[in-house]
DNA sequence: ATAATTAAGGACAATAATATCCTTTAATAT
DNA sequence: ATATTAAAGGATATTATTGTCCTTAATTAT
């Protein structure tokens, strides 16, 4: 469904708006170190992040990556989108390239069903919403 | 969410399932130049078909892939289950490895339920539910 | 029996996705 | 100003997936 890439972002904003709170900035290697990954990888997965301005980041001593108020409150998509890019909501569940209501596959109704689905799960949960119950210690991101 | 060559085995078992009714029997190059795939992939994707028994084969000329009446009546799940393995249907959306009720990712259960619909889905779709479509110019395997 | 046909299956090649390394750039603190 | 810290980003390496080729084995028709 999602690249391993963009679970590994979700989890590493997901961080960040725990951060959010106390202000603090976090650097590559404290939030490698907290979703369980390797550094070089979430640096080069960051830094695609700041790019497409789902988060942002400071250069120099102090610096480190941090989500604004605003950011916390987009949808997880925003992310998904940023990474894995925005066609994953469309792609045919055969992959058909041309696959539409009026040249559909076999399942075109149904796995639209399933998409569709998962989408509005990606719309609709915020960054901070999912990052509540990790702070409360009812859900993890690590395991 | 299905691997290519997944939805490679989908397209390709349906072919066979629409060619049930007249007896005959299918060849590589003849599977492949329909649902329009390399006949090497689909030689090597039926050949692990064959041996999970999703579909028989007979070597020799005369020979070919074909499917049972019985075959027929199968859920598609059988096919994605022998390629891409059982665990398609029980993984975490955010790539946990001992993600559960008890020890959650932040999208545990909402992600359950697009799992749980796609599977649903795989296990009420017979093969030959999805060749009708086919047959009767309703659906379409290439596009 | 022999030749022809077709799948089986092992070995290898190409591609795409991930992961790693290293140099550069920007910012801060002294 | 200088040294230090941390991200940016280009280049490369590794791994996994997908695709290709070629030889072998089995079956059928003559």
């Amino acid at each position: 469904m999602l690249s391993l890439t963009c679970k590994t972002a979700i989890k590493a904003v997901i961080y960040l708006a725990a951060k959010f709170d106390s202000g603090e900035k976090a650097g590559i290697k404290e939030i490698a170190e907290f979703i369980d990954a390797s550094e070089h990888t979430v640096g080069k997965m960051l830094q695609s992040l700041v790019k497409e301005k789902v988060i942002n980041s400071a250069k120099g001593p102090t610096g480190g990556f941090y989500i604004t108020a605003r950011q916390k409150t987009q949808p997880i998509v925003t992310i998904i989108e940023a990474i894995d890019g925005k066609d994953i909501f469309k792609q045919c569940g055969l992959g058909l390239s041309k696959c539409a209501s009026t040249h559909p596959c076999p399942i075109h109704d149904e796995y639209k069903g399933v998409r569709n689905l998962f989408e509005k799960m990606c719309r609709n949960n915020t960054m901070s919403d999912l990052c509540e119950p990790v702070n409360n210690g009812l859900a993890y991101l690590i395991g």
